[in-house]
DNA sequence: CTTAACGTTCTG
DNA sequence: CAGAACGTTAAG
C-alpha cells in the first residue's frame, strides 16, 4: 500500500488526461449523479441534503496544514486536484445542514434561534432522520407517542419517531454527513457496529440534542461514572478467565463494588467538607438517584485537595483562605464555566452527556437518547469529542475507556499501581466485550501478559521464549468514530469565568501549581469540573509523561487525548497500537519547537505498528524503546534507520530518522552486526544501549561498536548486553577503547567470567576506576 | 461565476 | 477493503 501511494505521488504533477486514463478509466456513463444517487441499501424517503462545514468548530477555523494527503492533492499545494478533499487538520467537527434546508412538513428553516427557551429550541430545530433522511422540525410531526433517537454524533442528526417506530434504527447509525469514516486516510474514525444487545435501558432519556443550549454543571454522571476508577480500593489482579464475568457487571450494573469502595474511602474525609458537601447537597434537589454519588464525586476532589494540601507550601494562598477558595470553586465555576456547549462550535454541542441523565417531560415529541451498554457509552464519549471544541473526551479517555493514563513517577507505591492495574482491567474489558462479540474469542485472554515482564525479569533462562506481542487489535476494538482535535488554538483563559461574568481571584498559573500536585487521574477528575478547567488541566506541562503501556486496547480516543496533552515521553509498550495509529500519533507530535516527542516506548509492539517510524520523521527523539517487538530484525531495522519515506517532494531529509537518539533500547530481538553496523553510523549521539537478550550479539558485534572510527566509540556511555549468550570475556578488552563508557552490564552473559570481569577492572583503574555492581555489573566508580 | 469539498462509486 | 476519483452540491 505504501508502496503504490508514493508511486502515485510521483506522478501527481503530471495530471494527464492519459495517465488518468491508464489508471482510471473514465466511466462510460455520462454525467451520473454519483454524489447524488443512492445506493440501493438507502430506505425510502428523500434526497439527502449534503452537510457542509459549521465554519465554526475548531477544525474549521483551522489553516489547510498543507501537507496532509489531501492537501498535497490540491491545486494550490501543486497536486493534481483530483481528490477535491478537505484538508485532514479541517475536517469539520460537526458538518451541519446545509443553510437552504428547510422542514419537509411547513417548508421552513430552523427557527431554534428565534427561542430564548432551551427546551424548546430542540422542537423548533430542523432535524435530518440518518435513516429515512427527512428532514422536519420535530414539532413538525404528527406523532404523538413515538419518539425520535437523538444521534449525539452529528448536530441536527436523530432517527425521526417514524423511523424509530418501524424499527428500522440500527442500519444507518452513522447517519449522514459523516465522512469522518475509515474512507479518511488519515483518519482514524471508524464505523461503528451496531451494537447488538441492548440491555435495557430502563430510562428512556430525553436528549437534549439543541447545540446551542449550555449544558449546565452536572457532574453526576461523569463522576459517577468515574467514581468506581478513582477508589484506590486494592484490588488484586484477577485471573483473565474471571475479567470477563466480573466486568460484566462492572457494565451492567453501574452500582458496582468498587463504588463501595469509594464510599468506604470518603468516611475518614475531613469534617470540612462533609459541611461543605452539606451546603452542595442544597443546590441539587433533583437527581436524586445521583444526588449521593454526585456529592462524593465532588467529595472526592476535595479530599484529593486536601490530601494535597500539605505540598502548597510554595504557595501563598496555602492557608485556610485559599482553601476556602479552592471548595468555592467547586461551587461557583461549574454554573457558570461550564456553560460552555458554545465553545467554538455551537452548532457543535456537546452530546451533553450531562444533562442526559436528567429528564425532562412535557416537549411534545420526545427525543430519546437510548442508554445502552458501554459501547454505546463509549460512542456517547466519542461524539462528544466530536461535537465539542472544549471536552471532557479526555477524561473518558481515563475514565470511559477505564484506561487512566498514568505517570511513571508518580507511580511509586503499590496502592497506585494496583489502582491502576485495576483500571487498565476495566479497560481491557471493553476489548473483552468487544472481541467476543466479533470473534468468540476474546482478545486479551488470547494475549495476556504477565503483568511484569522485564528483560531480567522475564524469564531470565529462557530469553528466546519471549512474550507474543499484542497483535494488531481485531477491528472491532478500533471502530469507534473519533476527530481528533490538536490542542485548541486559543491560549486557554487566564481566570475562571464566574456565574455572575466576573473572574475568579486566582490566576491559571497559581491553578497549574496545584494541578501539578494531582496524579494524572485527579486531573482528569478536575477536566470534568468545567471547561477551564478541563483546559488547564490539559496543560502539556501537566503531562509530560504519558504511560499507557500494557493497555491492550489502545483506542482513538486515547490517541486524541495523547495529542492534546503534547506529551514528551509516550509509553505504548506492549500495548496492541497499530501502525495506522503510530503513524498517525506521530505526524501529530510536532517535531518543532520543543514541544516534540523526546521518548518512545514501544516495547512489545509488533513491527507491523513500529515499522509506521519508518515513514515518519522524528528528528526529536532522544529515547528509542523497541524492545521484544516481534519480527523486528536486520531488514527491519535496515527500514527504521534509512531516511523516512514519506517527505514531500522538495523537502527530502535524506538523514536517518533517528539520528538523534541517545538510549536506544533492542532488547530481545533478533539483531545481528548489520543493524549495529548500521547503529553505529546513524547514531552518532548514541549514549545508552540496549541488546540484552539478543542472541546473536557477539564479541564482533561489540568490536563493531567500538571501533576505531565510530561515533559509538566515544558516545557509547551504558550498554547492557546481560543475557546475551555469545558474548564472551574478550568483549570486555573492546570496551577498553571506549572513552566514555560507565556502565556494563554483562550480567548472565554465560561466557563472561567473573575473573574477566575483575581483570577489566583492574586494568581500567589506571584511568577509570570501575567497580562491581553486582556479578558482571560494571559500574564507573563515581 | 468560482471555489471547496461531500458523498458516492470505482479500482486494485 | 482502503484509497482514489469525480460528479455534484453548497457557499460566496
Amino acid at each position: 500500500m505504501a508502496l503504490s501511494l508514493s508511486g502515485d505521488e510521483e506522478e501527481y504533477d503530471s495530471e494527464s488526461e492519459q495517465q488518468r486514463v491508464a489508471n482510471r478509466p473514465k466511466p462510460k456513463i455520462g454525467p451520473t449523479t454519483s454524489a447524488v444517487k443512492m445506493p440501493s441499501s438507502r430506505s425510502s424517503s428523500g434526497a439527502r441534503r449534503r452537510r457542509t462545514r459549521c465554519r465554526k468548530c475548531e477544525a474549521c477555523l483551522r489553516n489547510e496544514c498543507g501537507e496532509c494527503h489531501f492537501c498535497r492533492d490540491m491545486k494550490k499545494f501543486g497536486g493534481p486536484g483530483r481528490m477535491k478533499q478537505s484538508c485532514i487538520m479541517r475536517q469539520c467537527i460537526a458538518p451541519v445542514l446545509p443553510h437552504t434546508a428547510v422542514c419537509l412538513v411547513c417548508k421552513e428553516a430552523g427557527k431554534e434561534d428565534t427561542l430564548g427557551e432551551e427546551d424548546d429550541k430542540f422542537n423548533l430545530m430542523l432535524m435530518e432522520c440518518s435513516i429515512c433522511n427527512e428532514i422536519v422540525h420535530p414539532n413538525c410531526l404528527k406523532v404523538s407517542d413515538a419518539s425520535g433517537v437523538v444521534n449525539d454524533e452529528l448536530p441536527n442528526c436523530w432517527e425521526c419517531p417514524k423511523c424509530n417506530h418501524a424499527g428500522k434504527s440500527g442500519k444507518q447509525k452513522r447517519g449522514p454527513g459523516f465522512k469522518y469514516a475509515s474512507n479518511l486516510p488519515g483518519s482514524l474514525l471508524r464505523e461503528q457496529k451496531p451494537v447488538k444487545e441492548e440491555a435495557d435501558v430502563s430510562s428512556a432519556i430525553k436528549r437534549r440534542p439543541d447545540r446551542e443550549e449550555t449544558p449546565r454543571f452536572r457532574p453526576e454522571e461523569p463522576l459517577h461514572r468515574q467514581l468506581p476508577l478513582l477508589s484506590p480500593c486494592s484490588l488484586s489482579r484477577p485471573r483473565p478467565e474471571d475479567k470477563l464475568r466480573k466486568k460484566r457487571k462492572l457494565f451492567d450494573d453501574d452500582e458496582d463494588e468498587e463504588d463501595v469502595g469509594m464510599r468506604k474511602k470518603e468516611r475518614s474525609d475531613e469534617p470540612y467538607l462533609s459541611k461543605f458537601l452539606h451546603q452542595i447537597k442544597k443546590e441539587e434537589e433533583e437527581d436524586g438517584r445521583y444526588e449521593d454519588e454526585n456529592d462524593r464525586g465532588r467529595e472526592h476532589l476535595f479530599r484529593i485537595a486536601a490530601e494535597r494540601k500539605g505540598h502548597f507550601g510554595d504557595m501563598e494562598q496555602c492557608n485556610d483562605d485559599f482553601k476556602n477558595e479552592l471548595l468555592s470553586q467547586f461551587i461557583k465555576t461549574p454554573v457558570g464555566d461550564s456553560d460552555q456547549s458554545h465553545c467554538s462550535s455551537p452548532q457543535a454541542g456537546p452530546s451533553s452527556e450531562a444533562g442526559s441523565e436528567t429528564q425532562e417531560k412535557g416537549s411534545r415529541p420526545k427525543a430519546r437518547h437510548k442508554r445502552r451498554l458501554p459501547h454505546r457509552e463509549l460512542s456517547r464519549e466519542l461524539s462528544k469529542a466530536l461535537n465539542q471544541d472544549i471536552q471532557k473526551s479526555d477524561d473518558c479517555l481515563d475514565t470511559e475507556n477505564r484506561q487512566p493514563i498514568k505517570v511513571e513517577p508518580e507511580m511509586e507505591n503499590e496502592e497506585s499501581k494496583r489502582f491502576f492495574r485495576k483500571a487498565i482491567e476495566l479497560g481491557d474489558q471493553r476489548s473483552h466485550l468487544k472481541s467476543k462479540e466479533m470473534n468468540g474469542t476474546p482478545w486479551e485472554l488470547r494475549h495476556f501478559y504477565p503483568s511484569q515482564i522485564t528483560p531480567l525479569g522475564f524469564n531470565r533462562s529462557t530469553p528466546t521464549n519471549r512474550p507474543a506481542p499484542p497483535q494488531s487489535p481485531p477491528k472491532c476494538i478500533q471502530m469507534e468514530r473519533h476527530v481528533i482535535r490538536p490542542p485548541p488554538i486559543s491560549p486557554p483563559p487566564d481566570r475562571l469565568p464566574l456565574k455572575d461574568g466576573r473572574t475568579h481571584v486566582i490566576q491559571r498559573e497559581v491553578w497549574m501549581k496545584i494541578f501539578g500536585h494531582l496524579a494524572h487521574q485527579e486531573l482528569c477528575v478536575c477536566m470534568r469540573i468545567c471547561k477551564t478547567w478541563n483546559r488547564w488541566c490539559c496543560d502539556k506541562r501537566l503531562w509530560t509523561t504519558i504511560d499507557l503501556s500494557r493497555c491492550t486496547s489502545v483506542t482513538p480516543l486515547m490517541l486524541s487525548g495523547i495529542i492534546r496533552r503534547q506529551p514528551l515521553s509516550l509509553d505504548l509498550s506492549w500495548t496492541n497500537i497499530s501502525k495506522k495509529q503510530l503513524s498517525w500519533l506521530i505526524n501529530r507530535l510536532p517535531g518543532m519547537e520543543g514541544s516534540s516527542l523526546r521518548v518512545l516506548k514501544l516495547s512489545g509492539c509488533s513491527w507491523a505498528a513500529v515499522s509506521a517510524l519508518c515513514s515518519s520523521s522524528c528528528p526529536l527523539l532522544r529515547t528509542l524503546d523497541v524492545q521484544w517487538v516481534e519480527g523486528l530484525k536486520d531488514a527491519q531495522m535496515r527500514d527504521l534507520l534509512s531516511p523516512p519515506t514519506d517527505n514531500r517532494p522538495g523537502q527530502l531529509d535524506n538523514r536517518c530518522k533517528l539520528r538523534n537518539v541517545q538510549d536506544l533500547r533492542l532488547a530481545g530481538l533478533d539483531i545481528t552486526d548489520t543493524s549495529l553496523r548500521l547503529i553505529s553510523q546513524q547514531m552518532p549521539l548514541l549514549s545508552s544501549l540496549d541488546l540484552s537478550y539478543c542472541n546473536h550479539i557477539n564479541d564482533q558485534s561489540v568490536n563493531l561498536l567500538t571501533a576505531a572510527g565510530t561515533t559509538t566509540r566515544d558516545s557509547l556511555t551504558e550498554i547492557n548486553l546481560s543475557v546475551c549468550n555469545r558474548v564472551t570475556d574478550h568483549s570486555l578488552n573492546f570496551f577498553k577503547r571506549c572513552g566514555s563508557i560507565c556502565q556494563i552490564d554483562l550480567r548472565f552473559c554465560k561466557q563472561v567470567t567473573k575473573t574477566a570481569c575483575e581483570r577489566f577492572i583492574a586494568e581500567m583503574s589506571v584511568s577509570v576506576p570501575f567497580r562491581l555492581q553486582e556479578e558482571k555489573l560494571l559500574q564507573k566508580a563515581s
